[in-house]
DNA sequence: ATGTAGGTGGTTTTT
DNA sequence: CCACCTACAT
C-alpha cells in the first residue's frame, strides 16, 4: 500500500497532491489551462480505488466529450496496471514486456474498471434511462420504453419543423423552426418544462414557443424517442419523482467526479445534486461520511454559454455543497495554477487579456517554463494575404528542420467560413492539413440510413427514422402516398407502422401505390425475425443485403458509391467492436453509442499535418505553434457579442483558450480588409483583444505575401413485442405460422363502426373505422389508454359486446 | 415520383 | 460564395 501511494503521488505538485489525496466531502478544483487536471482526476480515482479500497462500482466520473472520457479511461487503465505490475510481477511497469503490459491492462479493464462508470453526461444518463425509463410517470401521461430512439439535432429539427408547419399551421418564416428548436433546447437545458415556459411568457411569440415545446414533447413520446436534451432532463424528473430510483443511484454513486464543471448547465447541475444528495438537502448538515463530490473546472475557459452552460454554477459550488460541521469552507477549494505547457511570455499575454473580464474566480497562471519568444502580430492587407502570411510562417519555421513537422501547427478561427481561404493557401503551397470537425461519421447519409433501419426494427414507433428509409432504396413511394398514410395515422391515432402493415387500409387509402409499401414491410418483417438472436453487426449486414441498399450502391458503380460502401463496412466494424467490448452487445446499446459518438479522430489519415479548426474545437488541446486568425472587431469578437458585456467576456475567454493552447509560439493575425461571403471588401478594425495584450510581449511583423494568389401487419408488431420481453418458442418462426394461434372466435361476424368489443390483451374497445369490405376487412379499434390498433377480425382474439 | 432551377440566409456547437 | 430548401416542371 505504501508503494502504491508513493507511486501515485510522486510526480505531483503540492496542489495536485492535495486534490489527489482528497477522499470524502466536496471539493472544487480550479484548474487553469495546462495545469495537469486530467492527471489530478485520474490519480485521484486510482487513489480512491487502490489507496482507500473504494469499490469502483461506487464511482461515477462524468465528462463532456467522448474524447475526454476515453482519455481518462486509458490513463486510469495504465495507472492501475502499473500498480498491478508491482503486485503480480514485483517489478515496475516499464521493465515489463509489451505483451505483459497489455495483459495487465486487459486484467485491469475486466476486473477493476468494468463497474466504474466513466463517460459523458449523455452516455451515462442514457444508460440510466435504459434501466429505469419505464418507471417514470409523466404528468402529461406521456410514455417511453427502454427501446427509445435517440434523435440527433437533425432528427429533432425535422420533428419541430413538422409541428410548426403541419400541427400548428404556422408560417415557418415568422416562426423559424430552427429558432424555436433552439429556444426549446434552451428551456430543457435550464430544467424548464413547457408549463414553466408558458408561465414566463408575456407575449404571443413566447406562448407559441411554449405550445410548440408541449407538442414537440408529445410528438417525441409518440415516436418513443428522446432528443439529446431529454437524456439529461428526463432523468432529473425521474429522480425527483421516484424515491426508490433516486435512492438506488444515490447509494450506488458515493464518489462523483465532474470534469469541466464550468460547462455544466442547470439540468446537469440538478442531476449531480440529486445523485449526490439523494433524499436529503445538501446544504444543511449533510453527511459526507462515506461520499464525495469532486469537480474540476476553470471559469476562464467557459465558452459554451450559448448552449446554456453556466459557469456561475462552478462559482456557486462551495455554497451549494457545503462541507460538514467538521470542516471549514476553505478546505473545499484547491487551485491548480502551475502551468506546464506554455512559455511565460505566452502565459503573461493570456493572463493580461483575461484580467479584462469582471466575472472571474481569481486565478493567475504561473509559468514553469522559460520566457520563450514574443508573440507575433501579423497585420495583413486582406484575408488572402493573411492566409499567405500564415503559410509562409509555417514554411519558414519548418526550413530549420530537415523533415517538415507539420503537426506542430494549428490554425484557429472564430467561424468555419474562414477556413476556405486558409485551405486554398495551404493547397497552393502543398502543405498537408487536416480540417477538424467537418462532417461527422454518424452524420453521413449512408450511415444514417443504415442506423435508421436498425432504429425502426428496435423501435417501430420511430417515424422519423421510418420515413427516412421507407423509400431508400427507391421503392416508388412518394410524398403524396406518405402524406395520405400519415394523415390516416394521425386521424385514427394509430401508429404509422401498423397502418403500413394492414393491406385493407392501404388499399382504401392509396390503392395501387401500395405496392412499394408491401415491398418495404416485407423486408422489415423479414428482418424482424432476426432481431432476437442477432447482434448489431449481423443485423446491419442483413439490413444492407435484404433491403437492396448494397446492391443499389453496387449498381451505380461511382467513386462516391464506393466510398459509401467503405463507410458502411466501417459501421459494421464499429458494431463488431461494440459487441466485443460490451457484455450484452445489445442493439439498443449500440444505437445509443452511435447516436452519442462523434468520432473526431479524423487525424488518423495524416498524422503529420497542420490542424485547422475553430477556437471552440481547440479547447483541451495543445500545439507547439498556434495561429489565431481574424482578430477583427465583428469577427472576433463576433458582431453578435460586441455590445453585450457578458457575451464579449465569453469571446475574450475564447481568445484566452486559443492563446493557452500554445507551447512555444503564438501568432495573432488580422486583415485590414476582408470580404465575407464574396461580397464587398470591407475595411476592418483590429480586435479589442489585440490592445489588451501588453505591447512589450508582442512583436509586430509585416507579413510576407507569397507570389501566387490570384486568387409493418399488426400481428407482427404485437409478436415482436412479446418476443423481445420474454423468450418464447415463436421467436424465429415465420409470421404466418404464428398468425393461426391468434385466430379468435369472431369469425363471420359483420362489424360496423361504433361496435364495442373485448380483446384478450387490450381489453374493451370501440370500432372507429372499418377498412375494406366483405372478407377483406380490417377494424380500427380504440382501446382506452392502450391507444388505437388495426385488427383483422378473423384473426384477432376479440369478442363482440352488445 | 423525381429532377433541377431559383430563392434565401449565413457564429460558435463537447452531446 | 455556397449549402439548403421550396417550387415547379417533367
Amino acid at each position: 500500500m505504501s508503494q502504491t501511494n508513493n507511486f501515485l503521488f510522486k510526480s505531483l505538485n503540492n496542489q495536485q497532491l492535495q486534490a489527489v489525496k482528497h477522499v470524502y466531502g466536496p471539493l472544487l478544483v480550479i484548474a487553469g489551462a495546462g495545469s495537469g487536471k486530467t492527471k489530478a482526476l485520474t490519480h485521484r480515482i486510482a487513489n480512491l480505488i487502490e489507496g482507500n479500497s473504494i469499490d469502483p462500482h461506487n464511482i461515477l466520473a462524468v465528462t463532456f466529450t467522448n474524447k475526454a472520457a476515453k482519455e481518462m479511461k486509458a490513463r486510469l487503465e495504465v495507472l492501475l496496471a502499473q500498480e498491478l505490475a508491482f503486485n503480480q510481477f514485483g517489478q515496475p511497469w516499464t521493465t515489463l514486456k509489451e505483451i505483459d503490459q497489455n495483459q495487465l491492462r486487459t486484467n485491469v479493464q475486466q476486473e477493476r474498471l468494468q463497474n466504474l462508470w466513466i463517460g459523458t453526461f449523455h452516455s451515462l444518463f442514457s444508460r440510466l434511462l435504459r434501466y429505469d425509463i419505464e418507471k417514470y410517470t409523466d404528468p402529461e401521461g406521456l410514455k417511453w420504453t427502454r427501446q427509445f430512439s435517440i434523435y440527433d439535432e437533425t432528427d429533432s429539427q425535422t420533428l419541430v419543423k413538422e409541428i410548426i408547419s403541419q400541427d400548428m399551421n404556422l408560417d415557418p418564416k415568422r416562426y423559424d423552426p430552427k429558432k424555436i428548436k433552439r429556444l426549446i433546447s434552451n428551456a430543457k437545458n435550464q430544467c424548464l418544462t413547457a408549463n414553466d415556459l408558458l408561465e414566463k411568457a408575456d407575449n404571443n411569440f413566447d406562448k407559441t414557443v411554449a405550445d410548440a415545446y408541449k407538442r414537440y414533447r408529445i410528438s417525441l413520446s409518440k415516436n418513443n424517442s428522446l432528443d439529446f436534451d431529454d437524456l439529461l432532463l428526463l432523468p432529473v424528473f425521474l429522480l425527483r419523482q421516484n424515491d426508490i430510483v433516486r435512492d438506488y443511484w444515490h447509494k450506488r454513486f458515493k464518489h462523483i467526479l465532474v470534469d469541466e464543471y464550468q460547462d455544466t448547465n442547470r439540468t446537469q447541475y440538478e442531476l449531480i445534486k440529486l445523485i449526490t444528495a439523494g433524499n436529503t438537502e445538501p446544504k444543511k448538515f449533510f453527511n459526507w461520511e462515506d461520499r464525495s463530490i469532486f469537480v474540476v473546472g476553470d471559469a476562464d475557459q467557459s465558452i459554451y454559454s450559448f448552449r446554456a452552460a453556466d459557469f456561475r454554477i462552478l462559482i456557486g459550488f462551495q455554497e451549494d455543497f457545503k462541507t460538514s460541521i467538521r470542516e471549514d469552507a476553505k478546505s473545499s477549494l484547491i487551485k491548480l495554477e502551475e502551468n506546464y505547457r506554455s512559455s511565460s511570455n505566452i502565459l503573461d499575454a493570456a493572463n493580461s487579456l483575461i484580467e479584462n473580464n469582471s466575472e472571474r474566480i481569481d486565478k493567475v497562471l504561473k509559468a514553469t517554463k522559460e520566457k520563450g519568444e514574443l508573440l507575433t502580430l501579423l497585420s495583413c492587407d486582406d484575408e488572402i494575404s493573411e492566409a499567405e502570411a500564415i503559410t509562409n510562417k509555417i514554411k519558414s519555421l519548418n526550413n530549420f528542420n530537415q523533415n517538415p513537422i507539420w503537426k506542430n501547427f494549428a490554425i484557429l478561427y472564430r467561424t468555419r467560413a474562414q477556413s476556405r481561404v486558409l485551405e486554398e493557401s495551404l493547397v497552393r503551397w502543398r502543405i498537408p492539413y487536416t480540417i477538424f470537425g467537418g462532417l461527422r461519421f454518424y452524420d453521413r447519409r449512408e450511415i444514417k440510413d443504415a442506423i435508421a433501419y436498425l432504429k425502426v426494427l428496435v423501435n417501430s414507433s420511430d417515424n422519423v427514422s421510418l420515413l427516412r428509409i421507407i423509400n431508400v432504396p427507391r421503392r416508388g413511394i412518394g410524398k403524396t402516398t406518405i402524406q395520405k398514410l400519415n394523415e390516416l395515422s394521425n386521424r385514427l391515432n394509430i401508429p404509422l407502422w401498423e397502418v403500413l402493415n394492414d393491406k385493407q387500409s392501404l388499399e382504401e387509402t392509396i390503392g395501387r401505390s401500395s405496392k412499394g409499401i408491401y415491398k418495404f414491410t416485407e423486408v422489415m418483417n423479414d428482418l424482424l425475425c432476426y432481431l432476437e438472436n442477432s447482434g448489431p453487426a449481423q443485423l446491419l449486414q442483413l439490413i444492407l443485403e435484404k433491403s437492396g441498399y448494397l446492391s443499389d450502391l453496387l449498381s451505380s458503380g461511382t467513386e462516391e458509391s464506393e466510398d459509401r460502401r467503405n463507410n458502411l463496412q466501417e459501421l459494421i466494424n464499429a458494431a463488431t467492436q461494440y459487441e466485443e467490448e460490451t457484455e450484452s452487445g445489445d442493439v439498443e446499446g449500440f444505437l445509443s453509442t452511435a447516436a452519442l459518438t462523434t468520432d473526431n479522430d479524423t487525424k488518423k489519415n495524416n498524422p503529420n499535418s497542420v490542424t485547422l479548426m475553430t477556437l471552440h474545437n481547440s479547447k483541451g488541446l495543445e500545439f507547439q505553434n498556434v495561429f489565431i486568425t481574424g482578430l477583427e472587431q465583428g469577427l472576433f469578437p463576433s458582431h453578435r457579442s460586441i455590445d453585450t458585456p457578458s457575451l464579449l467576456e465569453e469571446e475574450r475567454r475564447l481568445c484566452y483558450v486559443g492563446i493557452t493552447r500554445a507551447k512555444e509560439r503564438v501568432f495573432l493575425s488580422h486583415a485590414r480588409e476582408r470580404r465575407l461571403w464574396g461580397g464587398m471588401r470591407e475595411a476592418t478594425i483590429p480586435s479589442i483583444f489585440l490592445s489588451e495584450i501588453p505591447e512589450d510581449l508582442m512583436d509586430g511583423e509585416l507579413p510576407q505575401t507569397g507570389g501566387a494568389s490570384i486568387r409493418r401487419d399488426l400481428h407482427l408488431d404485437r409478436l415482436t413485442r412479446v418476443d423481445r420481453n420474454s423468450p418464447n418458442e415463436f421467436a424465429n418462426k415465420p409470421i404466418n405460422a404464428v398468425r393461426k394461434l391468434y385466430s379468435g372466435p369472431s369469425k363471420g361476424k359483420s362489424w360496423i363502426v361504433g361496435d364495442k368489443l373485448i380483446h384478450s390483451k387490450f381489453g374493451k374497445g370501440e370500432i372507429i373505422h372499418i377498412f375494406g369490405s366483405g372478407e377483406k376487412i380490417s377494424l380500427a379499434v380504440k382501446f382506452g389508454d392502450k391507444g388505437s390498433k388495426i385488427l383483422d377480425p378473423r384473426l384477432a382474439p376479440i369478442r363482440y359486446v352488445s
